[in-house]
RNA sequence: GGGCCCAUGGCCUAGCCAGGAUAAGGCAGCGGCCUCCUAAGCCGCGGAUCGCGGGUUCAAAUCCCGCUGGGCCCGCCA
């Protein structure tokens, strides 16, 4: 399938012309490229170039006459109307719309569900893991700015290509918090519990932390259920292993309300027990700056490095003398795994089948590969920029050179409450988990429907309100960069109008209504359409903005930067995509009737409307949002 | 001590990485628009020393240097 697409086409028609007006050498292709921007004012054009102004030094001119020059010996470009030069040098181009509109509107007609996927990166595999709760709470807030960004991520990367992305979670089963926190279940044989298990595991653990913290000897009882733990094979693993099974499995009822879906849960136990740490140490080892002291603790000697030079012990520990592995051990072996580094000895069976397949690592499983992957990405809040950057240079000591440079830590800012922020172990979570907010977005969205559309029944009713919660939801976490804290308020996550999710899908239900009632087959009448008859600015403009989505899929992924914060991604441009896509859509409803209009202009803006609906339902669905066809 | 992130109208954000034309939206406020495809919408009004100070450039919210304020990170912790 070809997924070229008509804006880029036009970039690059218009770059190769400009090109062929500067004597080479002057300048390169990147500058010409560098020089494309977007009018700021539509009746400036559609495209503009400012090279005249990165040429007049160069050349000894004033930009306006390069730009004289430049126009008159450009080539003509087919879906370029006319170009203007405007203020002092900025060279404009409008395009001819009729033409390009045919091209576009076609293409979004043959490609469908698939308008906005490339093939960039056909055939390569991704493992992308997110969001690693540990097994003894609830999500709270903070944790669904995780998954729905790992979530939204995995989306994206499906579309442009990675026909092989592996969504994994990693489950910490034998860290302290579950010891801490088996330690006050087995006090009592039967505990009875009212709501979620994993809500009341989390409160459970608050007061597991009050009974411990500060006692020596029960900070004693929690390290010999820590041992016990990591020894595997005994009553108390075993009890562990049902309690965080039984917590996760709550946890992802959250997840599947939230259309948060993964294809694998691995098991840091399993990890551990089935031999493929000892295995990834070994591999380790063999490494010259690797190595075993008398003590018998494994360190990592990274001096090598620059930034580690002025380091007064420039080591690392991996393993410590009484043979616990630390965490950055345990990270390397499983970034490890994730690259096929070492051989995948876990065993694996299915532990839930809906619409999708979940497989978890077991003891009892089957043999199957799941690792080997070009890229890793780990959804991680940015304070773990340090820890997961040397990971990744550790790698790069063991020569690793390429899993090094493909390893990439997806950071973000975390979750704020309006005066704290989200502790575990003090509860601050407690009436802000993410079944709480889910509860509250879906029945306000309940309350709206009520107001307007009394009349609905009460499963469509039911059907609205949870798409629009969730929508709202989603949509909140993504759309501010992740770089940025986000404070949790109510009203803002919840706020149904303007740069909201709502706003998005009400745009798409009222386009489906629209070709609901014309009757019209857009598939059909499309080769008679006569797009000569697109004239007006709300008609242009949705035409334009429908032309941009591919390329702005792509390069999503394409501008993902590796930073010392971690890594950087516009996964925001996404969300403001479709809030103006809705907005030019809404402006167009205003202002253009469909249904009314004369048969010529009705079947050209049924096409229009029927690209409209087919993009927003595209962009929706990478956002993870229903596309609701009435609400 | 060293490093990283953030700072844009009353509030929330986009734009910054790839410098360009009057700094773009949302919320809140005020005022209009439903005999016409769903008003969860559309249109209009008011409101910004782009944290501060320098520098680079024909051009700086954007790049560089230095500050200030807020957050985070630098353990044989988890």
């Amino acid at each position: 399938m070809n997924f070229s697409d008509t804006w880029s086409n036009l970039k690059t028609k218009v770059v190769e012309a400009l090109l062929e007006c500067v004597t080479p050498g002057i300048i390169v292709k990147t500058d010409v490229i560098n020089s494309l921007e977007e009018p700021p004012d539509k009746s400036f054009g559609d495209l503009a170039s400012t090279l005249p102004f990165t040429l007049a030094k160069k050349l000894k001119k004033p930009p306006l006459k390069i730009a004289q020059e430049i126009v008159s010996e450009l080539k003509k470009i087919d879906q370029v109307k006319k170009i203007k030069i405007l203020g002092n040098g900025y060279i404009n181009f409008f395009i001819d719309y009729p033409k390009y509109s045919k091209e576009t509107l076609n293409l979004v007609l043959s490609l469908l569900e698939k308008y906005g996927n490339a093939n960039f990166f056909e055939g390569k595999k991704v493992i992308i893991e997110y969001p690693a709760v540990n097994p003894s709470k609830p999500w709270h807030i903070g944790h669904a700015r995780n998954a729905i960004l790992g979530d939204t991520m995995s989306r994206i990367l499906n579309a442009v290509g990675f026909n092989n992305v592996l969504r994994i979670d990693y489950i910490n089963d034998l860290g302290l918090q579950i010891a801490q926190l088996y330690f006050i279940l087995k006090q009592k044989e039967k505990w009875n519990y009212t709501g979620k298990y994993d809500h009341f595991l989390g409160k459970a653990y608050v007061k597991a932390v009050k009974q411990i913290e500060g006692n020596k000897q029960k900070e004693e009882e929690v390290r010999e259920i820590l041992k016990l733990m990591e020894e595997g094979d005994n009553e108390t693993s075993e009890k562990i292993k049902k309690i965080a099974f039984k917590c996760v499995r709550a946890q992802y009822e959250t997840a599947y309300r939230l259309n948060i879906f993964h294809d694998l849960i691995v098991w840091e136990s399993d990890i551990v027990h089935s031999g493929l740490f000892k295995k990834a140490l070994e591999r380790m080892l063999e490494c010259e700056h690797i190595e075993r002291l008398e003590s018998g603790a494994i360190i990592a000697k990274i001096d090598i490095f620059d930034e580690f030079k002025e380091m007064k012990e420039p080591y690392k520990v991996l393993v410590r003398p009484d043979g616990t592995a630390t965490y950055l051990a345990a990270d390397i072996a499983f970034q490890m795994w994730k690259f096929g580094k070492i051989e995948d000895v876990l065993r694996y069976r299915i532990l839930e089948q809906n619409e999708n397949t979940l497989w978890t690592t077991s003891q009892e499983g089957k043999e199957k590969k799941f690792n080997g992957a070009d890229y890793v990405i780990n959804v991680i809040g940015a304070e773990q920029a340090f820890p997961q950057r040397l990971m990744y240079l550790s790698l790069k000591l063991m020569g690793f050179e390429k899993e090094y440079k493909n390893s990439y830590h997806l950071a973000y800012e975390h979750v704020w409450l309006p005066e704290t922020k989200f502790r575990g172990r003090e509860g601050t979570w407690i009436g802000y988990t993410t079944d709480d907010m889910i509860n509250e977005a879906i029945e306000r969205a309940r309350l709206e429907v009520e107001k307007k559309n009394p009349n609905l029944d009460l499963d469509t009713k039911i059907q609205i309100s949870e798409a629009v919660g969730i929508g709202a939801i989603r949509y909140s976490m993504i759309k501010s960069a992740p770089e940025k804290k986000i404070t949790f308020r109510w009203d803002e996550v919840l706020d149904f109008n303007g740069d909201a999710a709502p706003y998005i899908q009400y745009a798409h239900a009222r386009s489906c209504r629209i070709l609901e009632k014309s009757k019209l087959d857009p598939l059909e009448i499309i080769k008679d359409a006569n797009f000569e008859l697109i004239k007006t600015e709300n008609e242009k403009d949705l035409v334009l903005l429908i032309s941009k989505f591919p390329s702005l899929v792509l390069n999503i992924i394409k501008r993902m930067k590796q930073t010392p914060w971690g890594t950087k991604i516009d996964i925001n441009l996404l969300p403001a995509y479709a809030y103006k896509l809705a907005t030019a859509f809404n402006q167009f409803y205003t202002n253009c009737p469909v249904l009314s209009s004369e048969e010529e202009i009705k079947i050209m803006r049924v096409i229009l409307v029927k690209a409209t609906q087919q993009t927003l339902n595209n962009v929706l669905n990478l956002m993870g949002i229903t596309a609701l066809e009435r609400m």
